[in-house]
DNA sequence: CAAGATTCCTGGTGGC
DNA sequence: TGCCACCAGGAATCTT
């Protein structure tokens, strides 16, 4: 499931793809039914743009073009790759061919996904992007942030963090990593939250979120980069998914418990 | 208004 | 082997 670091992946992917195969050819549209419909028409505006680069924001995949931008989110199960002709694959709802005879694929099994067009200039105007919150990654995301907009809020701590409109690109997997590296229980009360704990959650999760980009994202079920292959951070995950099992720190038994509907893991001895 | 629950979707898994 | 219930979760939408 894609969050930040392999959504970010993904974007260094496509730019490496794509930097020789500057104009989109064609659309091909397969089926628009995702988590929010796309009509072909919408797509064909973009056929003969050269294509500018690729950029991330939040969860989002930015395609730039002379006059527009493709905004993509690959929900839970999306993926681009290669696929010349001949490698159509179950699941395949867009092809994009480009100058140079290089044929993208989108491919997303459960359609959670989103494919977008919008005229180049307003684009963080779409309603999707406006009210996301800071990238985690960048200065406007600060220990005072999270101390301040977490005041009066009752919530548990990890599903603060992965509400979008405090923080982006935090998901499951990075939100209970994340609050292990700094100590925190995931079910605090936001508004309990210290200062030093605020400090210390700003580091931990900027360091695993960089730390994963380092190493190509979280390769779990269904994540894959443009390129084919996979990332390794799952090797490094402290305590997602491993209920029951050692903590690697302290030995004792992980916790584990859904919390806003997800599963959530963490080890009582060494978060408070 | 906040917080929690439900919804969308398919593939993989575990029980019988 | 088949069948079925259940689970995975990002984000919007609903209910409380």
């Amino acid at each position: 499931m894609p969050e930040l670091p392999e959504v970010e992946t993904v974007c260094r992917g496509l730019e490496n793809l794509l930097k020789r195969s500057p104009r989109l050819v064609e659309v091909q549209l397969e089926r628009g039914d995702l988590r929010q419909p796309i009509r072909a028409r919408d797509l064909k505006v973009l056929e003969g743009q050269n294509w500018l680069g690729v950029r991330r924001r939040a969860k989002y995949i930015l395609f730039d073009f002379e006059k527009h931008v493709l905004i993509n989110h690959l929900g839970m199960t999306g993926s681009w790759r290669l696929a010349a002709k001949g490698q159509e694959e179950k699941h395949d709802h867009l092809y994009l061919n480009w100058s140079g005879g290089l044929r993208l694929a989108f491919n997303d099994p459960r359609r959670f996904g989103m494919l977008q067009v919008v005229p180049r200039g307003n684009e963080m105007l779409a309603p999707v992007l406006k009210a996301l919150g800071p990238e985690p990654l960048l200065k406007d995301f600060s220990p005072e942030w999270i101390f301040e907009k977490s005041r009066k809020r009752q919530t548990a701590l990890k599903v603060w963090l992965m509400d979008q409109r405090n923080v982006v690109g935090v998901g499951n997997i990075y939100a209970s990593e994340a609050l292990f590296r700094a100590g925190v229980k995931p079910t605090r009360k936001t508004a309990k939250l210290t200062r030093e704990e605020a400090k210390r959650l700003h580091q931990s999760v900027r360091e695993v979120l960089l730390e994963a980009i380092d190493s190509g994202g979280s390769t779990i079920r269904d994540f894959r980069q443009a390129d084919g292959g996979g990332g390794y951070f799952q090797q490094r995950l402290l305590v997602y998914d491993r209920a029951d099992q050692p903590c690697r720190t302290c030995g004792g038994k992980i916790s584990s418990q859904v919390l806003g509907g997800r599963s959530t893991y963490w080890c009582a001895r060494c978060q408070k």
